[in-house]
DNA sequence: AGATGGATTTTC
DNA sequence: AAAATCCATCTC
């Protein structure tokens, strides 16, 4: 059920459209939370100017340059976190941030940690929500996906039709910023709303 | 619907 | 100072 070692350790824009429609698992307190993943983004490699590995080697980067299949998560902005999945062999740095996941089980549980009535689209639609939801923090970084408290499986769902356009928050990163490496489940209401998206028609 | 600012860690 | 974000709180 869980995802392999070897599936992970490809190029990240494989493994990124691969996970569309895989169940991302947290073990917690002896609960499960889960959601199926409906929204990647790639991050590819040293020379990907998006990738926080392109500024080399940091205490933060440092497990995005270990094995494939260990968690990469993040604090953004001071505030939230974010949920990656090292791809690649040991030694080439590359990731897929996981940006939204349709919420299947522990739906009553992740609404307590997002704080208050929320609807299920309002629940993980978004990289720092789905980490509030699932109680991802940095202790999990560098988590081994093979082991019992954070893992990918394959429920074997169809994911649906899968689009591609530009990743978000990446203005900086020059020719990488029009790369179309974030892929989601086209029409799925729990795919994260960005600005542009969000001004509707 | 759209813009703005606040929270605050990591890195340069 | 700027960032792989989210939310409350204004505006129109």
């Amino acid at each position: 059920m869980k995802l392999s070692r070897e599936f992970y350790n490809r190029p990240a824009l494989e493994v990124a459209t691969d996970l569309l429609g895989k169940v991302l698992v947290r073990r917690f307190e002896r609960r499960i939370l889960s959601g199926t993943i409906v929204e990647t983004e790639a991050y590819v490699g040293p020379h990907d100017l998006a990738c926080h590995a392109s500024k080399g080697r940091t205490p933060r980067t440092e497990v995005m340059f270990g094995p494939p299949g260990f968690s990469y998560v993040y604090q953004v902005y001071g505030f939230h976190f974010c949920f990656n999945v090292v791809t690649e062999p040991e030694g080439y740095p590359a990731a897929v941030l996981i940006r939204a996941l349709e919420p299947l089980e522990g739906t009553h549980r992740m609404r307590q940690f997002r704080g208050g009535e929320r609807r299920d689209t309002d629940l993980t639609s978004g990289p720092g929500k789905l980490c509030q939801a699932l109680a991802i923090d940095k202790r999990l970084n560098g988590e081994d996906l093979l082991e019992n408290r954070l893992w990918i499986e394959d429920r074997r769902f169809s994911s649906g039709p899968i689009a591609a356009t530009a990743r978000v928050g990446i203005n900086y990163a020059g020719k990488y910023a029009d790369k179309p490496w974030r892929f989601f489940v086209q029409g799925n209401p729990h795919v994260s709303r960005t600005r542009t998206l969000a001004t509707g028609h």
